[in-house]
DNA sequence: AAGATAAGGTGTAATCTTTACACTAAGTAA
DNA sequence: TTACTTAGTGTAAAGATTACACCTTATCTT
């Protein structure tokens, strides 16, 4: 099967792991691969850069030609080079991260043919990916893992307006262990940067738990002075 | 000086950070340059990724034939990628940062000619370096000072005996503020992979201070169960 | 309307960790 | 012997983390 594509000397790219939150499971997102190798698997979204673009640059612009998101707050987090990684030659490919709220506003659809189609796929559901994108989605799961551990970096991924509950399903999605609730809420709410709201959830068939927002100017001034601390 | 030297495609690059400690300093290694462009300046060690080595590999070789060092741990840390930021073309540069014990088994010297000489280099002596070097070390040091901040790898970079105070001073020079005397040791030595030794220090004109050595065991089981419980 | 169901919401005591802080001890040099 | 310089040590207060169980409130069913 890929004896007969044609070979080429060296090229960089970028692969994304964008997660996403939904029905109380942590997703990311993949494509259907619409081109050889390895057509209508899915895989992450990724592409070649451009010769005249940076790979930040690349990133983003790769991202919404497979998937149609746009201005995500994307970050580099390891980049994996061995020699054998892809079928048709020698490829190099910088990974990113990005945690976005999946809402009504980012339905996910390709622009570009190269994909089949986008969608949101269960950390726990994942198949085995092409190249070595289950190890590029594992390293980049452990990151945001490691990361979730120092800064509470899970309100990208919820909507605006959430209980104190689905954040916890999600800090626990994330962390894979269950966590004590009136700890987690105490925590939560001494950082100062959680909003309580004069509404209450909806559409559900029991007591309605209290909205809350996230205060984004709060959690800046708190991070930032965690960054002089430590720094 | 530039626009004579001829033009590639596209190729990536290692650039090494590694950190050393010297008469009480922070120092990273540095080489001089004995090629165009910046033939003659001082800069990381860095060079070419051959095409049928891995990014990890072609690290170790490079910062062999530069520096004549073997055998470090290195770890790749961030991928630098703007259009720019080499003269003769696209070139992506992914970085590397380790931790070396400088001591007489390790003199510096280059193996292949791109190099003149290599040499360590105070980090708070660094005049500005060549390409998109400085920021290179810059991302570099931040990295090993959060890193710090959750892992005592401050060891790799200390002889195999030192003082308390000296293990101090080290971590003081890389977080760069001063830390108080007792607390520091109290929390040193409550890991418990410091073994106190029957030998004092020698040759200095003041009460000697006793010796530890650092027991790689005890530190790597204790740091597994870190991982365990973050992850 | 009463009862069942299901999640929401709340407090405290014990333990551990972190911080702030200052003096004596020991060795060397003059 | 004295002066100098760094080594080495303890405690109390404040703060953070853990473990743990019951009543409340809304909805749904009968």
């Amino acid at each position: 099967m890929e004896t007969s594509l044609p070979k080429f000397d060296s090229v960089f790219s970028v692969d994304c792991v964008i997660f996403g939150f939904q029905e109380n499971e942590l997703k990311i997102l993949l494509i259907e691969r619409n081109q050889e190798p390895y057509k209508g698997r899915n895989a992450l979204p990724g592409y070649i850069v451009k010769n005249d673009e940076s790979i930040d640059d690349a990133a983003e612009r790769i991202l919404y030609e497979l998937t149609g998101l746009r201005g995500l707050h994307m970050e580099q987090f390891h980049t994996f080079g061995d020699v054998d990684r892809h079928p048709q030659g020698r490829v190099i490919t910088v990974a990113y991260y990005a945690l976005i709220r999946i809402d009504g506003h980012n339905e996910v659809k390709p622009v570009t043919n190269f994909a089949r189609s986008a969608f949101w796929q269960p950390v726990n559901k994942l198949d085995k990916l092409p190249y070595d994108h289950s190890k590029i989605f594992e390293t980049g799961f452990q990151k945001i893992r490691r990361r979730l551990s120092y800064q509470p970096i899970a309100f990208e991924l919820l909507p605006e307006k959430f209980t104190l509950t689905q954040l916890q399903t999600l800090y626990e999605a994330i962390l894979n262990k269950k966590l004590d609730k009136r700890n987690f809420r105490k925590k939560m709410l001494s950082y100062g940067f959680l909003k309580e709201l004069d509404e209450k959830q909806k559409g559900v068939s029991y007591r309605a738990a209290t909205l809350y927002r996230f205060d984004r100017r709060k959690y800046n001034k708190i991070f930032q002075n965690e960054l002089n601390i430590n720094g």
